[in-house]
RNA sequence: GGCCCCGUAGCUCAGGGGAUAGAGCAACCGCCUCCUAAGCGGUAGGUCAUAGGUUCGAAUCCUAUCGGGGCCGCCA
């Protein structure tokens, strides 16, 4: 099967060119083309595409850039794609693709349909993607929302360009704070035993924990009542880590993700795994005892010097090393974090991802230092910190008339605005961007709303094909990719299919940097440039997409409008999102 | 004080070594006997925070400065 992308099939062609130039003496030997870029000019009025070739090996070959660049371009037109080569600029070489090469776009299309733009650049790699990853304490809230998004569609995304993907949760249940939650769960089953409870500081008062409250009473009866910890602790925070990941886990599936692996830090204790983690650091020579600096600025108001096992951190491009031992000998945070990260490696995974809230930016380089140091370098590990999410209804800041906690949950989004809006809207931004997000606004059928706009192309489509059907027309994929597309020739169509030619190249740019808002924002651009064709119908009947009583005229109009929709629901696919027949 | 992210049109943001920097909103002017006008076209709007540097070429990379946000012993 050949490579659908036609950007990297043209760039194929120019280096094939350019090694015939260096065969016959035109081009030095030598020469290095990995520079060599075949890419959509920024200005269309340039071409199709340009390269740059002629530029960077100017200087290597010591050749006037120009001159290179009129020599490719006579060995390209001879290419049946090519239907012209200009040199501009400083050395430019613009092309202008032949409509056929349009046309097979068309065809490649329909009949690969939702595989095309799919891509083997990731060639198999094992990569583990762990995401959300909130403490098991309560309901998922806005923001690990936006890190649930962006871990899943980060994770489909890699799938679709070849990875195989693992989509993994660690559960952050050894530390202090699933104590907390035992204590919070011990005073609402007080509560429910009727006793009158303060909820003081430090302790989870919100009242998602009366009903494990009501249902460790009816479990345990009275046993617990008037015990101190030591009787009760274990098993509530057992209790209660497990209710609290099973509504973590019905929040997930409401917002439609599913994850391979929870992973409880719980189980690294006692195991010896935490141990042998740092004994491998410890034999590479990067654990010492020591004392750490104060911080600068504000010092806290108790610091003193203490000893503690430090991670030579600072050998890996952190500012200071880090503690895995509180002086007290008991782990700090990162002593099971590291572990974690090892058991990934051990995994077999190649390539690491964490996706992070923005307040974790200062542990990035901690974290990066320990893969680096367990894996020898040989894992990398791309950390990506998902900003806030800022909420507005009406264009006014939003805020939760919650008793207690005052957090907006996962659930109250969703609820309100359905899991496709909430994805979709999501990943209009950039991950390192904070987000606006207007429980009005995303709901709004108008073009200021990307969700609608993009949803509204697909329904179109669906319009058209419904009618085409209704006509007695057979308007299947595979009868429509055989058409010939000779009608398919003005301006404002070939616009529509030079955006389709884009997506598997969309496919990668995104993939390779870990950015799925990329196929967000090239699905409105897709989309709007269907909506522009579409309008161009009411001038110009020839553009319209159906044609009551004609169908050889509407045949291949049906299949460009249909190709539009299969990569709409591709890239939707890809978002998590159902591409929608009707937008009634 | 240190580290990280951000600073692009009036507003919200794309673009992250290439040619005259893009889109939406807001403003102004147009387009419905015709596949959903829930849409489309056009006009206007920019010293890409500032100053240096690297490069044939910088909004993009480097340094410094200014402004906004986040984090900053053993909390997770």
């Amino acid at each position: 099967m050949h490579d659908m992308n036609l950007f990297s099939e043209i760039r194929g062609l120019v280096l094939d060119q350019l090694g015939k130039m260096v065969e016959a003496g035109e081009l030095p030997e030598g020469l290095d083309f990995s520079n060599v870029k075949v890419e959509p000019p920024r200005d269309p009025m340039h071409g199709d595409m340009a390269t740059n070739a002629a530029m960077v090996l100017a200087r290597p070959a010591a050749m006037k850039p120009r001159d290179i660049a009129a020599r490719l371009a006579e060995r390209l037109v001879a290419d049946a794609r090519i239907a012209a080569a200009d040199v501009a600029g400083p050395g430019f070489l613009n092309l202008r693709l032949g409509v056929e090469a349009w046309h097979e776009v068309i065809a490649a299309v329909l009949t690969e349909g939702k595989g095309f733009g799919r891509s083997n650049i990731g060639g198999g790699t094992r990569v583990n993607v762990e995401f959300v990853s909130a403490n098991p304490t309560g309901p998922l809230h806005v923001g690990h929302t936006r890190g649930a998004v962006f871990g899943d569609a980060l994770s489909s995304l890699l799938e679709f360009a070849g990875w195989d993907v693992t989509r993994e949760y660690y559960i952050n249940d050894g530390g202090a704070q699933v104590d907390v939650l035992a204590r919070s769960v011990y005073l609402r089953y007080l509560e429910a035993h009727g006793e009158a409870v303060e909820f003081p500081e430090g302790t989870y008062p919100g009242d998602y924990l009366k009903p494990l409250g009501e249902e460790l009473k009816a479990r345990v009866g009275d046993a617990y009542v008037g015990q101190p910890e030591a009787v009760w602790l274990d098993e509530v925070r057992e209790f209660a880590t497990a209710r609290m990941m099973d509504l973590i886990r019905e929040d997930l599936a409401a917002l439609g993700v599913r994850m391979d692996v929870f992973f409880s830090e719980r189980s690294l204790y006692g195991t010896g795994r935490i141990e042998g983690a740092l004994e491998l650091l410890r034999e590479k020579g990067l654990i010492y005892e020591g004392v750490l600096e104060p911080p600068k600025g504000k010092v806290p108001e108790d610091w003193e010097p203490r000893v503690q096992t430090l991670f030579r951190s600072t050998e890996f491009g952190d500012d200071v090393d880090r503690p895995l031992k509180k002086s007290d000998g008991s782990w700090t945070y990162f002593a099971p974090d590291v572990a974690y990260h090892y058991d990934k490696i051990l995994r077999g995974f190649e390539e690491l991802i964490d996706v992070f809230g923005a307040d974790h930016g200062g542990y990035v380089k901690r974290m990066k230092a320990a893969v680096a140091a367990l894996s020898d370098g040989k894992v990398p590990l791309d950390i990506k910190l998902i900003q806030l999410v800022r909420l507005f209804k009406g264009g006014e800041p939003f805020k939760m008339s919650k008793r207690a906690g005052n957090f907006v949950t996962l659930r109250d989004v969703v609820d309100r605005v359905g899991p496709d809006v909430t994805r979709f809207v999501m990943l209009t931004r950039k991950n390192d961007a904070p987000l606006d997000f207007d429980f009005d606004k995303v709901l709004e059928q108008s073009k200021d709303n990307p969700v609608f706009y993009v949803q509204y192309a697909h329904a179109r489509v669906s319009s058209v094909m419904r009618k085409a059907r209704g006509f007695g027309w057979d308007v299947s994929d595979q009868t429509l990719a055989a058409e010939d597309f000779a009608p398919i020739a003005h301006e404002a169509e070939i616009d529509v299919v030079r955006k389709l030619a884009e997506w598997p190249r969309t496919v990668e740019i995104a993939a390779r940097n870990h950015e799925p808002h990329r196929i967000a924002f090239y699905l409105y651009e897709l989309a709007a440039e269907f909506h522009a064709l579409w309008n161009r119908g009411n001038d110009l009947a020839d553009l319209r997409f159906l044609r009551e009583g004609d169908e050889a005229a509407s045949r291949p109009k049906i299949a460009l409008a249909r190709a539009v929709a299969v990569v709409i629901s591709a890239g939707l696919a890809i978002l998590g999102v159902k591409p929608l027949e009707e937008m009634r």
